[in-house]
DNA sequence: CGCTCGTATTCCTTGACGGAAATATTTCCC
DNA sequence: GGGAAATATTTCCGTCAAGGAATACGAGCG
């Protein structure tokens, strides 16, 4: 799992990154708020600890994560050149124009 | 596969849509730019087809597969209340302040 | 200092995806 | 219409990631 696009193409962990987007949350809070096991839910924080998407802080007996956003720059990077694109082009013209098959 | 951002999540994929930046292509001129079989582009550009991010014209016997950037709209406006936190927020002090294990 | 709550890790199963080879299909040229 | 070139589809296999159950770990409270 080397890139963050990788990363983020997982539904449960988009969930994760948009849950902190409120703030910090525990372990228990993520856990309570996805349809997933407790393991489950662990086991994907580490994937976006291991990305730079989250930092963990402990308090008392709670984990506590934290967005760390940085890393989704390089999807942002990534995108630039097609944003440019969808700017210039009429897309749904040419898709009307050009699909003469498909499905 | 739903969503856009599993679509591009794949390299290959990717590296297709970034050919196709430069303009309309040929399959064979995209087989010829990838380390992959024929049957594998194919497979990924069907995949690309589906998700709204190609169209295709035949013209003689070549498939011409043009780029349509409209879909990864999905994944900027996704991406959006992160791209205002990572101007606000630190990022980089707050991971070496936090980071007390890992690893 | 032992217990318990919160969380991480391991183990296993399952399903989805990518890739190659072989084959089918389509389109044009003669 | 026959054949060849371009591309799509099918089949099969290997791999890998996700999910759950059980288990281990760790920190703080009593």
């Amino acid at each position: 799992m080397t890139g963050v696009l990788e990363v983020v193409a997982e539904p449960h962990r988009r969930r994760i990154l948009d849950l902190l987007l409120e703030g910090e949350k525990s372990a228990g809070e993520i856990v309570a708020a996805l349809p997933l096991s407790q393991p489950g839910v662990s086991k994907h924080l580490k994937v976006l600890k291991d990305a730079g998407l989250v930092t963990v802080r402990q308090q008392a007996r709670l984990r506590l994560y934290r967005l760390r956003p940085g890393p989704l720059r390089e999807i942002d990077v990534w995108l630039a050149p097609f944003r440019d694109a969808w700017n210039e082009r009429l897309d749904a013209l040419e898709s009307h124009l050009d699909t003469m098959e498909e499905t």
